[in-house]
DNA sequence: TATGAATGAGACTTCATTCAT
DNA sequence: CATGAATGAAGTCTCATTCAT
């Protein structure tokens, strides 16, 4: 019976406790922190198993390889959270600029301001030494996200909207700020905490007023200064 | 710019010579490439001298070490072109939404499109490993950089041309779509490479008229659709 | 040989307790074919167990290492027959030439065919690595075995059956031919199953067919060709 | 130039002396002696280099993988001999009795008394594991080689000085005491390196007596003892 | 200067062995 | 007794770096 202690390891069972639906998971987001951090090359499993906690054999009972682990690790940071999204979309009720404004909201909510950003960092990144992970990751998440924003943006050409753009190219007027934040927030934007003055709300919100400005065939008034 | 010359044997600098001084710009070329391609980590220094046609020990008579090779890589591709192009931006005579377009216009003649860009790509993923070079690249480069387009917007501003909005977001308007079109052409667009439809061009001019568009106080009519 | 039970988990000794008892034969049985087949290098204890049905745990249960569990293999199948074979030989009472094509019969049938021989090649292939092991079976199996055919050798000498030849090297001759058939099955006869116009049977019976002609001091006819 | 001297290692031209043409001969002789010696997975790869001297790293400047050593061990010591045995059979103008008692006597020399033995050894030790290498050497060693003797059987057959007999079974009345030699003298001989009163050179010319006595139409008489 | 053979620290991976349950 | 999650020493292989030629 380990005492009660206050530490977030909280009350652990012991030593070689038996947590074997619990590992893969603590190794997941272990080697999530790493991978985004350091790259694929520069990290060490044996970091990675220490930073979950365990030994480096351990790490081998779950994933067979460092790659294995760092396909595991992409599959399940990306993994649907489109169905969901898209159900949003198909029965979101407002002008089709406010759902544009939602869409990067929520997209900052759940992707942009988390850790699985550092995936889309990382597959930036790495896409050279894994072109096998570039084109599944291209395949799944790519491509299914540009559905996405092509549904907005036709939503908001049908109901005149928005003007007519070519859709190939419009779908990079949103693309191309979240993936610029994603990657600057885990590059760059590493260095300067907090510069002062910017903040990642604040960006998206001009880049939203942005694109509705030259998209809206009446330009709605920009959102007021933040504040 | 290397000088003609005739003898590549003997007295005078021929080819043979010329070739040795050559030597230090044939590695980094190479060093550039495949930094660029497969990270700093991947990258083996025996195929940085394969590919500049020389032998790995040729490779540590001009650099110390692999770190230093990447320094020199870093350093000489980030070396400020920015002189020149504040003269032109000094001495441009056109509006300012003239000067926004032909500013990219230029970049992506000089650094988009060439294998400049790759170094924005090393930078941006290797962040996290050299956090020294991330940021003498960022005060060389991006404070640079965004002073160039900071004295654009303001150019714009102060005539009347562009309404006013917070500088320090508004760079950003011009910088991601320029950042992010050369991670994705080096990273997830080097797996398709035409994809149909869509090129550089189109990508920018998008760009550019969704800006204007955004930016202008009487928005002008958006370019026409090809050249 | 397990007795029918009814109730396989209550107090009267059923399938469980019975299995209980049986494990480390079992165990036993899996090790030998296994060491047999890859060698005691590559052999792994996890294989060892899940072939024996239990898990790795419960093997180091009854041995405490790989190496005992190995030298428990090679303890238990080398476990003396000689003292039935001995006594069938004293009591034997056909011609020597009889004995001894009886004796390469015998063998066939207790060691040459069955798992058994399997340990002589574990010994012969694992000898330069154990050598502790090998001249333990030098000494309990190789000097009794050829204590055994010196016996019936001289039988054959001392009626004036078989001439009188180097006792030393003459036991190679009927040594030898075992020895090879036990090592060619379990090593490169593996991999040609079924050699047409090839059975064990058929190398036997020529080969003590060429033993006698070579021993008898009158040449008995070889022995008709099917039997 | 090596300067001459008495040391073996021989005025050793430096400790990185370049001698890429010998390197290869010296490792496969050193992993000729581990294997042999130790069998495949026990024998290290770092011991091999030392044992050449040189370190680690170096062994795979030659061989791809501890594999590959393996593979490129076994091609060295078996690599045609046997068409210059061929040669020799075809050309001998002795009797067949003559010819098979020469054929023993040229195998010791040249193979049973050489280290090339012990790749026999290896391989019919290590056959379970490397299925690719049993099969090759099968194709590439024991059918040659079967050959061989078939030929000197049928010769003696041919002419009327042996006896007919199935031709399937012959061959191992020549190449089971050859085997049999070879993974005696390397796993249970090793034991007892002189064993008193036996040498191979007896040993051989019992089973030669003893084959030639079994096949020959008229046995000639065996040869004299041993001195 | 240029070469490329040689080095050895360090990474990934395996597997015999332990031990809490 | 039995289990199987966990361990960590040990082995294979890589590659930046050195240095004799």
């Amino acid at each position: 019976m380990p005492t009660t202690s206050t530490d977030p390891s909280q009350a652990e069972p012991g030593k070689r406790s038996r947590r074997k639906e619990a590992r893969p998971g603590e190794l997941l987001d272990a080697a999530l922190d790493l991978f985004v951090e350091k790259g694929f090359a520069a990290t060490r499993v044996e970091e990675v198993a220490a930073r979950a906690g365990v030994s480096k054999g351990t790490l081998f009972l779950y994933f067979p390889s460092k790659l294995e682990l760092f396909k595991a690790v992409v599959r399940l940071n990306i993994a649907g959270r489109f169905d969901e999204w898209k159900l949003e979309l198909q029965t979101f009720e407002g002008s089709s600029s406010e759902l544009l404004r939602y869409c990067f909201t929520v997209w900052w909510e759940r992707i942009g301001s988390t850790k699985a950003s550092g995936i889309t960092k990382l597959i930036l990144s790495e896409a050279g030494n894994f072109p096998e992970i570039a084109s599944f990751y291209r395949q799944e998440v790519i491509e299914v996200g540009q559905d996405l924003i092509r549904c907005i943006l036709q939503r908001g050409m049908a109901s005149g909207e928005f003007r007519e753009v070519d859709m190939n190219y419009a779908i990079y007027l949103v693309l191309a700020p979240m993936i610029f934040l994603m990657m600057w927030r885990h590059s760059i934007g590493m260095c300067v905490p907090d510069e002062l003055g910017i903040t990642p709300e604040g960006y998206i919100r001009l880049q939203v007023d942005n694109i509705l400005q030259g998209l809206c065939v009446r330009a709605q008034p920009p959102s007021p200064s933040t504040p």
